[in-house]
Formats: structure tokens, sequence, C-alpha cells
DNA sequence: CGACACCATACTGTATACAATATACAGGTC
DNA sequence: GACCTGTATATTGTATACAGTATGGTGTCG
């Protein structure tokens, strides 16, 4: 979703700006709140409003804006609250995507995590974090596609966007957050390609739910409860 | 959503136009794989194609059609695998919301579970399936309500759609399913009156497990593997 | 000074007109 | 006859024009 959008912009105008404001959204160049005027949208992008309309309604969709009928749209505020309602679904359903893609036999496919997970040490040792969140999610997508479950898919794509929102925001006030990420990323890959569904299902439970202990004091004192 | 439609149409048409397709396509009359051109739903419905682009695009974050770009839109295709789908992702968020329902300290709206549970016997008893239905989703709707958590709400809005469209199809084909749905339901309303997340949660996902595979083999013969 | 009504403005919502593209079919070429 | 190419048509995609509504300010009246 991220990245791999440059000379598309010609087909599927919709999608693509969806993309360009979801990484605007999610690494805080439009701030929670901030108001989204369609003709703004617009006029930044060169488009007419029939476009920017579907877009808009895509992030909608995803959790990123919130649309209040005939008064307007707004980046999605983010709380503590939100936060953790993100974070009680992500452990339910990437456990249970974790469990379906160990279950997959696409060797080839598995053997990509080595890669993604190279990719984010050099990341990392760059301090890089934007490209550390942009491979990231390709991990993530790589998971759901290895578990092949559609409906899956698409329910956590609207909910990935929504954790990286404020994962980004954590490493901003703190860098070294991307060491726990990493960790616990390269575990969860490990217990996916060793085939094993059920253990790749507690671990990430777990490790989801620890990310989001450790994250909780810091959302609430940025964002308030909500 | 179903329903309280009437004399609303005036406001928010895209939103209004997907409840009807919805409908449309819950209750079979816009059959699997069926192709909706955006002219011919705006010459039935009355109004111009830009509403109906917008209501398309709900229905398909609903999982209710797929869009192919350039091509068109068509109902989404009902097969045992999509079947599995949604009930894997059911089992889980279902079984959350139970739990976080249970939770809640807000007794008005669980006394609400009374009457909903004495109106499914009344649609039982009157052997109308769609009121039945109806009322079952108003039931989800409550759970939703009680749980007090939006992601969680917006997820399980686009599941509870899709997997209405089977369990209609199974009333169609085997009247008595409905009894099953009943019984099912009563305990789960039950659960979550009593105040006990955990068990609500668990009782939750057994009945819909039980669902699923009551359901699995029809499905197929119905609609193939997939 | 406060409250209410009115109007101007800005924006969303809808309709329509126009552009671009996919599909089917006809005709030509090998 | 098979395959390719060009063109007609249907439908999606985008732009623009118009309608309706929420908001903020101004003025008037109590």
């Amino acid at each position: 979703m991220i990245l791999a959008r440059i000379q598309k912009l010609s087909v599927a105008i919709p999608e693509n700006l969806a993309e360009m404001l979801e990484e605007e959204i999610i690494f805080g160049r439009l701030k929670s709140r901030e108001r989204l005027t369609e003709e703004m949208v617009a006029a930044r992008y060169g488009v007419s409003r029939s476009p920017v309309r579907e877009a808009l309604r895509l992030l909608e969709r995803d959790g990123l804006v919130m649309r209040e009928a005939r008064r307007g749209i707004w980046v999605s505020p983010m709380s503590q609250r939100d936060f953790d309602e993100v974070y009680t679904c992500r452990i339910e359903l990437e456990g249970l995507v974790a469990k379906q893609a160990a279950e997959s036999a696409d060797i080839e496919k598995k053997a990509e995590f080595k890669n993604l997970l190279s990719e984010l040490k050099q990341a990392q040792a760059r301090n890089d974090a934007r490209q550390f969140f942009i491979v990231d999610v390709r991990g993530s997508f790589l998971t759901y596609t290895l578990a092949g479950n559609k409906t899956l898919t698409r329910l956590l794509g609207g909910l990935e966007k929504q954790a990286l929102r404020y994962r980004y925001h954590a490493y901003e006030q703190d860098p070294k957050i991307i060491q726990l990420s990493l960790d616990d990323t390269a575990r969860i890959y490990d217990a996916i390609t060793a085939g094993d569904g059920e253990s790749a299902k507690a671990m990430t439970e777990n490790l989801i739910r620890e990310i989001w202990q450790s994250m909780r004091a810091g959302i609430r004192d940025a964002f308030g409860e909500g």
C-alpha cells in the first residue's frame, strides 16, 4: 500500500489519493482533528472533487478520518481509548492471521521474511523510521497474503493503519521504541516461518499485548484518555 | 441499519441507498455474481450516479460487492471458502464484543435483550424469517453498543452482513435452522446480561463455531468450495 | 448589555456533462 | 479458418455546475 505508487496516478486516482493521504496521516503531517475540506485536497493534488470524495470514503472505511454529515471531514482524533480499541482488536485478529499464515505451505513466500528482517535492521541502523515502518507494513501484508484469508485481510487493513499512527507517534517521542518493535517482529516472523500455528498465534497475541502495554501511558499523556 | 429508512431518503442518500442494496443482497434478491451498473441502480432509485458511486463504495467496504477497476461491480460471490473466512473472523470478534458488552454496567440497555428475545420468538412463531433476521441484527448492534468499542463495531458491521447472507440462505433451504439460531441467540443474550465477560466470550465463540459447523456442508453444496 | 433574527459565506451534497477505457464484433490479412 | 486490427458501444472515471445546509458575524430589539 504505502510505496509503489509513482506513475500509477493515471489510473485509480481515488485509491492513490487515499494512499497518499494515509501516509500524511500516519506520519503526522496531517494532524489529529485537522479539518480536510474536499476542495483543499482537490487543489493540492490537482484533481477535481469527485475522486477526492471517493478517496475520503476509503479513508473513512479505514478509520483514519471521521465524517459528520453535511459538516465536513476531520482526521480521526487519537486517544488512549481509541488506542485500546485498536489494540484489543489487533490482538485477536493478528493472532488469527499469524496462525493461518503459519499453516500455509508456501515456502518461498515465507523465505521473504528473512529479507524483510534484514531490511528492518538496516533501516533501524540508519535511524530511518519512515523506512522502518514501511518495511514493517510490507511484513504485515506478507503475513496476510500467506494466511490467504481475504476477509481477514480486509479487516486488518483498516486496523494496521490506525495502529501505525500510534506506533509512529511513539517513535517520535522515543526512537528506541523501534528496538522493541524489531525484536517483536523478528519473533513473530520466526514463529510463522516455523509453521506452528498455535504457538505463532499465542506469541503474536502476547507480543502485541506487550507493545500495547508499553505504549499505553505515553499515548494517554500525549492524547488524553478520550 | 436494516429498517428505519423510510422518509430518511432526503438526507444521506448514499447511506440509504447502501442499506437498501444491502438488504437486496442479504435477502438474495440481488444474487451472487450479479452485475450492478451504476446507471441501472441510479435509474432504479431515481437518483444520479454520484450518490450511487458512494453507496457502492460503502458496500465494497463491507464486502458485499466486488469492484474491478474500469470494468464494473458485481455482487460478491458466495462460497464455502468465503463462509469459512467470515466465520473464523466472527468467532474472534464476536467473542471479544460479547466479553466487552458483558462488562458494561448499562442495565437499561441490557434489559432490552428481553424484548428482543420475545420479538424473535414472535417472528419465529409467525415463520417470518425476514423479520427474524432484522431483529437479530438489532440484537447484534445492541451488543456492539454495550461494548462501546467503536473500532470493533466498525469491523463487525462489515462481517455481520456477510454472515447474514449465508444465514438467510440456510434458512431458505431449511427453515428450521432458525430454531438453532434462536436457541443460540438466547444463550448469548443471557451470558451477556449475566455480566460474566469471560464466559460470555467462551459461550459466544462456541455457539458461533457450532452454527458454522452445522451450516458448512450446505453452503458447499449450494455455492461450491470456492 | 444580552439575546435573537437575519444574512453572507463556505462548504458539502447532488446532478449532469464530458473523457477515457474495456468489450464485442466486423472486416481484413495470412 | 485462425488471428489480428480497427471501430462502435456501453460503462466507468472525472470535471464542473448547481442546490442545500451549517456556521459566523452583524444588526436590531428588548
